[in-house]
DNA sequence: GAAATTAAAGACTGTTTTATCCTTTATTTT
DNA sequence: AAAATAAAGGATAAAACAGTCTTTAATTTC
């Protein structure tokens, strides 16, 4: 569904915002330890979530990645086209070039519902909440215990 | 979502279904032309389907696939499966390893969700209606007109 | 039986994705 | 100003995916 990139993005980002709400700011080191992900792979979607102002970074000592004010209210929706596009959203289930309502695919109408459904899923969640639900306890980022 | 491979299979299955009602062969030519798919691509994946005996072939002059009696009930589902395989339905959706119930991402419950109307859909979905609404004009395959 | 036809199988090429490493640039601390 | 730190950027490599071409095997027709 999600690439490994968007996964990873997705991970670090909601890490990020369960760690650092007072302004303190992450290393991507710390990051990909959190969530387990490749760091220099990782790395990479950070910069350039940074490049698309979903996230903020500055270098040098004490630097690293966090979240400001404007981006506060990122929704998930946000984060997976800014790393995957839209092709997920947009496109033929079947891969026809012109499928449209008027020259549909056998399965358009379906296939149109549960693409709905996940843009839905996705433009409603914050990454706000996501991260609560991790700071809570109630979700994990990493494989725990085991 | 689908892999282009998986694309092109059902493209190609509900195909020789809309065409070959009466046990009439299709070869691999004609099925390309008429959804409009690479050719030889396309063989390794009806060639992988005739293995798993979700579609069935016979070499030789006039010779092609077709589906068989015991084919004729086949699942959206299967097909699917035998070419993408299971990991559009198991697995996390932010990619951890040992996401659960007990352990769930950030956003286990609403992902499995959305798979799971996925996977209701794909086993609802008979070829056989599929290659109707072709049939009858409801549905494409290719690219028409434009 | 020989020729023609068609799927099956395998080798090969190209592209995209995933991943790692190394250098450069900006910033802070001393 | 110098040293240390951390992101930014570039180069490279490996793996997966997509696509093509050639040869082989099975079947039918003549």
């Amino acid at each position: 569904m999600f690439s490994k990139a968007c996964e990873y993005g997705i991970r670090a980002v909601i890490y990020i915002w369960s760690k650092s709400t007072h302004g303190v700011k992450l290393g991507v080191k710390d990051i990909c330890k959190g969530i387990d992900a490749p760091e220099f792979f990782t790395a990479k979607i950070l910069q350039s979530l940074a490049k698309q102002d979903l996230v903020s970074s500055t270098k040098g000592p004490n630097g690293g990645f966090y979240i400001s004010k404007e981006q506060e209210n990122m929704r998930l929706l946000a984060l997976v086209e800014a790393i995957d596009g839209d092709k997920l959203f947009r496109g033929c289930g079947l891969g026809l070039k012109h499928c449209s309502e008027k020259h549909p695919c056998p399965i358009h109408d379906d296939y149109k519902n549960i693409r709905e459904n996940l843009a839905k899923l996705l433009s409603e969640k914050t990454i706000k909440e996501l991260a609560k639900e991790v700071t809570s306890g109630k979700a994990t980022l990493t494989t725990i215990g085991v």
